[in-house]
DNA sequence: TATAACTAGTTAGCATGCTAAGTAAATAAC
DNA sequence: GTTATTTACTTAGCATGCTAACTAGTTATA
């Protein structure tokens, strides 16, 4: 059975350097990893989660005062995963959920004070972290690295279209 | 309250910009699933969900027969993680687990026949996946952007061994 | 050699993502 | 206006990551 694979790998050795550089979707998750490890390591010390804190900097970044459906849209998780966050942050005083005028079907999350408060601790971590992170790398360097990003990302969306159509 | 929220948000407004930046660990994390999602699409109809075909290729990579304390370091992630997708793997037959002889705390896996035919099969939805989504981007700006990453990987490896200390 | 410290594997149980299915409200179709 | 469809939320339960704690085997130390 070795004998078999070695027969295999022999046989598509020229595809090998190609193989070598498959890493590259392996580094991204890797390099995802870090850096939210690399903010965990900040804020996990203020009693959040990951998916607390994101929540909240999410929910500020949106203005605050959405409803929990728009949250989990910009966040990109489903809106069962939101619920137990939420849940947590409630516990926790810095959300509130009331109903929708407009819609009573939906529910309205805000910052409470105690929420606002903790994301002007957060802010100055989050900071932080970036400033750290993408030391040493220029702007130019940046917008470059983002645009490859963008054009994965797009290849990526076309590519599943095509796949689901 | 809300009036609390707007004040503090005009207050660090000179900040806004670089909040809006801020998206660039996200979009890391955006683009890893997507990557992984395109993989997915392919690889599911095989019987193989993520974790498990990430494993075999790895495996395979790794020249098979290795111990699986290496081949969860190599997948970056905890060996009772692994445990549980060897064990699926075994049941589908597409790996072995033997005594180690020399060390007998360690068990080695390798894969069986049918593990290699799976593989063959995977070997080339896995080309085309990165084919589709690299198209469009030349050697070079692939070069500059592994770079970028292993950058940002190394500052945020320095980070962590900073405050781990 | 005898004991201490480490390492590989395992099991158990938690955290957070998901999908599936159900309810209530809103909207579209007739 | 009534009925059908869609939408927002919720609950329940699965998948896969993790840490903690245990066992058995190895290595280092006295």
């Amino acid at each position: 059975m070795l004998s078999t694979l070695t027969k295999w790998v022999l046989l598509m050795s020229p595809e090998l350097e190609r193989l070598k550089e498959l890493s590259l979707a392996e580094n991204l998750g890797r390099l995802h990893r870090l850096w939210r490890t690399a903010a965990d390591a900040e804020l996990i010390p203020l009693g959040l989660t990951h998916p607390r804190w994101t929540a909240l900097w999410k929910l500020l970044r949106l203005g605050d005062n959405v409803s929990q459906k728009v949250l989990a849209d910009a966040l990109e998780i489903e809106l069962p995963s939101l619920m137990r966050t939420l849940n947590q942050l409630e516990d926790q005083g810095y959300v509130q959920r009331r109903c929708c005028e407009k819609d009573k079907r939906a529910r309205i999350v805000s910052l409470t004070p105690d929420g606002i408060e903790m994301l002007k601790q957060m802010e100055s971590k989050i900071m932080l972290v970036r400033r750290n992170l993408l030391a040493g790398i220029s702007q130019q360097q940046l917008n470059d690295f983002e645009n490859i990003m963008s054009q994965i990302s797009e290849n990526a969306l076309a590519t599943l279209d095509k796949s689901s159509a």
